[in-house]
DNA sequence: ACTTATTGTATCATTATGTTACAATAATAA
DNA sequence: TTATTATTGTAACATAATGATACAATAAGT
């Protein structure tokens, strides 16, 4: 991985990638009932940043989003979607990259492609955060979870990207039953509900979320869980794969 | 017109333009019960294709959306928004953009910047048909409108983009009432209805769409509109601006 | 055995949607 | 002028979905 940014950062006109466009991932993770995303800092710059990369010239877009998102999580068949191509011109804005090539030793010249103007597709992801093992890339300090009502100020527009795919992500939670990618294999009734709570932002009603669930019939009822909480105990869930 | 693809053409690197990245526009509109589509065909070669184009290196990408819109329909405010990003590099195949350019007399250098991988950022528009005037560009023959139910055969990937164009317009139609983007000013419940039931594809409840619709709050009756036909006239909606 | 908190579900209320019916009414024909 | 016809607007009822409340079942602690 160090190895793939030296040659981003001395290979100075981007020879192997697609110039002028990048990924974004806003990827999601659900724990301790809030929801969280991923995030980058980068070395001696006090820079945060959604975890992204660049396209080979001979990969598919989508490709180079799962690729990101394998090498920051180690994660595969993971639920990952396009929300959003972000390319206005005011977002360009040369000056965090060449702050972290300048940390790390290295003067970019002038016409260094990483100080283009860059497009930038926003892919998100909904990962089972016991799954992921989040791991930084070449240039950055860390890679962690971060509340999502709790996040430090961004690298350019990337505070406005996570609100967008917040966004898409609550308007297709249902529609498209992709909250099941935040949990584990297991869950109880009670914890795909704070979920729901959770990305919506609102309180739903318990006796009329799990009749429409289940009236959905695509969940299979396992076994009890018995929580050492003094009160019945719930049964666990599972998603039935077959659609 | 003319004179920005003669620039596009005889600039061979496409100095001014972002780099391998395109715009296509699935323009829609609705005429005789049908959903319509613009499409270009191409001189002297046989091809048809969506209307498209590139960016200029200090343009926003919506911005380039519209700048095609505008070009092709003479319209502006419009509804237009981004649908997906054709990334795969399966796409790539500069034969097409070859064989326009041959076809002007333009023998391209093997480097030339159109013949280059492209990913496209597909917009779709919702239009009032009877206020767009098609105008082809400046290597088209034609740009026309055809019904959606009998498409040509379309250059590269055009159809499947069509395809995907359509299945975002129908998710998306009622929840966010863009439907009635297809209409004019002035609308019969019956016209409007005719209007879902095409992009849908299925019949809908004449009584459950009339009261659904006017419970939204968002139509105003102004008038009635006496068709000419034996029958009761029905009354002439408008949408309210006010939201 | 009693208490407590939580779960699963039944019950009823309310709202939304599907279905049928019918009066109102433009244009035409008698 | 008066019937005829097709279509519209909406009422009325039936069915389905959702909201709200209630309550028995039940783990675990006392």
């Amino acid at each position: 991985m160090n190895k793939e940014f030296r040659n981003q950062e001395s290979n100075t006109q981007g020879d192997g990638y697609l110039p002028g466009l990048a990924i974004d991932a806003v990827i999601f993770g659900f724990h301790d009932n809030q929801l969280k995303v991923l995030l980058l800092a980068y070395k001696n710059t006090g820079l945060y940043a959604l975890p992204g990369g660049f396209i080979h010239d001979d990969e598919d877009v989508n490709q180079a989003a799962r690729r990101v998102l394998l090498d920051r999580t180690g994660l595969t068949n993971i639920f990952l979607d396009q929300f959003y191509v972000f390319g206005d011109y005011s977002r360009y804005d040369p000056e965090p990259l060449r702050a972290i090539m300048l940390a790390r030793g290295y003067t970019p010249p002038a016409d260094h492609w990483l100080l283009k103007r860059f497009i930038s597709v926003g892919y998100y992801a909904l990962v089972d955060f016991t799954k992921a093992i989040p791991t930084p890339d070449a240039i950055s300090d860390s890679c962690d979870w971060y509340s999502l009502d709790n996040l430090p100020q961004l690298m350019q527009d990337h505070n406005q990207i996570i609100q967008k795919a917040l966004q898409t992500l609550q308007t297709n939670l249902d529609q498209k039953l992709i909250g099941f990618n935040l949990l584990g294999e297991e869950f109880t009734m009670g914890e795909l509900q704070s979920l729901y709570e959770t990305v919506l932002g609102k309180k739903l009603i318990r006796a009329a979320f799990q009749r429409k669930i289940l009236s959905l019939g695509i969940l299979e009822r396992i076994a009890k869980k018995f929580t050492g909480g003094a009160h019945k105990a719930p049964y666990l869930y599972r998603f039935t794969s077959v659609r």
